[in-house]
DNA sequence: TTGAAAGCGCTACCAA
DNA sequence: TTGGTAGCGCTTTCAA
């Protein structure tokens, strides 16, 4: 059976194609009592708008937004961090009829080009863009596209596109100093790629909260996220002449793998060495001793960056916003030096 | 400036519409000189079919499929399995041109009512289904609902969808055998939901394969996938007067929480408690000891879920197809009984 | 308030 | 091989 279409509704309610669009998008140019009857048929048929057509017609929109993800393949399916962002930002989009399209790239320049093919096809009605680089050619690129963006990061280098961005620096204080008071000196951040911005708004706070402690010895050293990376880094540190008692990883991922090299060496955590994970997924508090981690709300930013960008997407003026600052979750991982 | 449509495209070659959909399209028609003609403008002017206009056009291809996940959203986050199936599944479409569309919903019935939703509105022109269960509703509605779908799992209670499907018997004995080997009476396998079909075979397998090797304690219990679950699971089963020797879990996220527990109530892995997981991701690699794990190619059953769902949506007739069996991977958490 | 009609960009059919 | 044209299902403008 062909799916019911409004000329269907209208011949049935023995009205024009206009004024069923009028009565079923709500608006006026029907009465009340013709809206009513459009609208009684148009469930008994049960009618759903064609979304390709309300595409197409003059001001229509897709219905659909965007988002790629371009991090190592090894490390995604692990990262917490997605999924929940996307739980998100579905839990926003749903409310308002509106789908979710995921992709998955190589690197920037993969994601760039499924950007230029999203707006040239008009797949999606906007884009939703994480993990802001130094010199990232996106925003740059989203000027000239016809394809609202918004960002969560930021908000330096978001080149005007509205950002909802975290001041890592207040978290990362607080784990500092922690760290420091509980007679830790040597204390090193493993971190994410150096070219992501927070990470580098990350590493100036930790180097300021450092400073300031008067830890001359912390030092942040670079991984990406994956799990291999944080192993293969932890070893290296853990086997210098004068090891590190306490490191701060970039994500939980990396303190989990972290943990695990600190097991096969012997190291004993929290007496000998602590470990600090930042984003907090259930994952830290599976594993012995549990992490401690800096916690973020990730589904509550899903949700407000997609309400942004729904709010861009209906023509209003949308301002970046700061969210609440991540808070430091003390557990087992952590502890004064046993010495 | 205005996108440039099949029209413009006309204008400039001096031809018709129609031909230059035929030239753009591949199709005969229009002779090897005016298609090149065609093709060189069409690339100057930086043109692209518009995704919408193609879709609404009769017999057209929405370019979309979609994929909807129904698990505890707290689960889904880390559940490596997932974000690995999307990703396979993006390899396969993206060749293809073809995008994904995701959604989290939070139980069957809502899951049904995003296909139903996609199907009336023309979101998408097939889904991917995961996780089938006993007596599951989505089979029967999708011989009703104009959307074709693949099914990974049964091919038990599939309906008549095509489906991939994998022999989880084989892995099964293995790891009983593997136990048994190593002097395990007590086996207690910690599941998935029991409304699942593939927690149901495995645990038929896992019955047949104990009772082979004549283990007549082991048992299989239920949890839900989550660390919670797993956690609270394992220290139940640990707390027991005569408590378990092995321990297989039917993800890597719960086996990953027992050896959290197992650690918190001092037994120790492998030489008081064994562990296997099922689902091999890099976390079973990253935690100490090293988690035994059943291990299969999540990726690639997406790249071919995906490639049978686009040989259903090209009019191709589909059969069902199996995968490779999983395979044990013995790692640090098994071993024989330290008594 | 209602109805008729003009697009939106593309595909596919039918004459020429 | 070509060009013209009729939809696809919807929104919106313009008359009635």
């Amino acid at each position: 059976m062909r799916r019911p279409t409004i000329m269907d509704i209208a011949k049935a309610a023995g009205v024009s194609k206009g004024a069923v669009s009028y009565a079923l998008n709500g608006r006026p140019g029907v009465s009340e009592s013709t809206r009513e009857r459009i609208l009684t048929i148009a469930n008994d048929l049960g009618w759903a708008p064609s979304n390709p057509a309300r595409a197409l017609a003059p001001g229509g929109r897709v219905g659909a937004i965007g988002m790629v993800v371009d991090r190592p393949a090894r490390s995604l399916g692990i990262e917490p961090f997605f999924m929940q962002l996307v739980s998100g930002v579905e839990t926003e989009l749903s409310d308002q009829g509106v789908d979710l399209m995921l992709q998955v790239a190589e690197d920037v320049e993969a994601e760039l080009a499924v950007y230029r093919r999203w707006a040239a096809e008009r797949r999606v009605d906007g884009v939703v863009m994480v993990d802001l680089r130094v010199s990232d050619p996106r925003p740059e690129m989203m000027g000239v596209l016809p394809l609202p963006a918004v960002l969560l990061g930021g908000p330096e280098g978001a080149g005007g596109l509205p950002c909802l961005y975290t001041d890592d620096g207040v978290p990362m204080r607080e784990v500092v100093h922690y760290l420091a008071a509980m007679g830790h000196r040597r204390i090193v951040r493993v971190a994410g790629p150096e070219d992501f911005v927070h990470t580098h708004s990350r590493t100036e706070a930790f180097r300021q909260a450092a400073e300031r402690s008067g830890l001359l010895q912390a030092r942040t050293v670079h991984a990406d996220y994956t799990g291999e990376a944080g192993s293969r880094t932890t070893r290296r540190l853990l086997a210098e002449a004068e090891p590190p008692t306490a490191l701060v990883y970039d994500n939980d991922l990396m303190a989990l793998a972290g943990l695990g090299v600190a097991a096969e060496m012997g190291i004993e955590v929290p007496s000998q060495l602590s470990i600090v994970a930042w984003d907090d997924s259930a994952l830290c508090q599976m594993v012995r001793p549990s992490l401690t981690a800096v916690s973020r709300d990730v589904v509550s930013h899903g949700r407000r960056v997609a309400s942004m960008l729904n709010a861009v997407l209906t023509g209003q003026r949308v301002e970046s916003e700061e969210t609440l600052p991540g808070e430091l979750r003390p557990r087992g991982s952590t502890g004064p030096l046993v010495v």
